[in-house]
DNA sequence: GTCTATAATACGATAGAC
DNA sequence: GTCTATCGTATTATAGAC
């Protein structure tokens, strides 16, 4: 296929660019930084994106295809809702050391987006939303039906907020401490108890 | 005085620096904004900050010293831990609208910061640090001596996550709605009960 | 499709007159 | 202490040879 090659150089610049928006934050990672990263030389890369902001468009596209298919695997893997909570709730966890240090890479790209340009601001929120649409699935199967949704929102701000505070103290204890604890209210939720949550 | 005038231009420098900031990220923010926005020509800035970087650790110094202040005057007006704790809750609301639209000053810049120069970084979570001490010190008169500042960084996680979610979704009836949960949290943890937070 | 050279501009920072 | 003119550089983006 003549395509084939075309593809993968795609592929890399896109891949090389999320990480370092992940890492650098996007209005601190220059294209030189992308051109540095991937190798591929300037025009080449401009011929597979027209602006930097489309480079970052094709890297949210990205990340949302690997929540996507991540979210499927976990339904697919895992037979009940509270099998399922536990999964994401360690999901904290297994991207533990580079959250420590550079934040949740959702959180830390809506945070800022959310002052921009509005069409990167709500293509940012969608990476959100799937996040939310699957826990809200998740809630319902448990017998949360009418108040699903709430306590996905819920179950993601308790996240968010783990995330900031763990990325601003660089402290990992904090980050187990306080997954367990959300692990604990998952488990209160699925015997019934939604006193706290 | 003679330096009455120039106490006042580098104040402005500041204030409008901090704003914009907030409002736009640090990174974003051009040296020609901060112009525009003053007033004050390129040069007299540069009298005040030999650099970008500088003006930005005067507006974190500025932030840091509002954030004093606003606490100790919290201290002499409520009394007790809870009516104390109560206004910190209430600080969600008072800044509803900026909230929404930007996120939370204090988070938004940490996020921001958190990726690149390590002495802005930390500077920055100095903010944090502040409010965690008070926190504490509310906790620890409530009678939860040893797990005051377990506690205070569980309420700075929940007022965090609270915010972005808020920002994300530039949706203030959640704001609203987690806001008066967290109250009903302190509420509980007043009364002896702590088996929720 | 690939790559180099370079344009055009925005940036942070400085020099020096007042 | 105030302000303008401008420097050098890094930025995004393009032109055009291969």
């Amino acid at each position: 296929m003549a395509t084939r090659k075309s593809e993968r150089t795609r592929q890399r610049i896109v891949e090389s660019a999320n990480r370092l928006f992940y890492h650098q934050g996007y209005h601190n990672t220059s294209f030189t930084d992308v051109v540095r990263a991937t190798g591929v030389p300037r025009g080449n890369i401009y011929y597979y994106f027209k602006t930097k902001d489309d480079i970052l468009h094709a890297a949210i596209d990205y990340r949302l295809e690997r929540i996507r298919s991540m979210l499927e695997g976990w339904t697919d893997s895992y037979r009940t809702p509270v099998e399922r909570l536990h999964r994401f709730v360690a999901l904290l966890d297994d991207t533990g050391e580079a959250l420590t240090q550079y934040g949740c890479p959702m959180g830390s790209l809506n945070a800022e987006l959310g002052k921009a340009d509005l069409a990167l601001q709500e293509h940012a929120a969608q990476l959100f939303k799937l996040f939310e649409e699957w826990l809200t699935d998740q809630f319902a199967e448990l017998g949360y039906a009418g108040r699903a949704h709430e306590l996905a929102l819920r179950v993601m701000a308790v996240g968010q907020g783990i995330s900031m505070m763990t990325h601003v103290h660089h402290d990992p204890a904090l980050l187990q401490r306080e997954r367990q604890r959300l692990k604990r209210w998952v488990d209160q939720l699925a015997e019934g108890d939604d006193s706290c949550l």
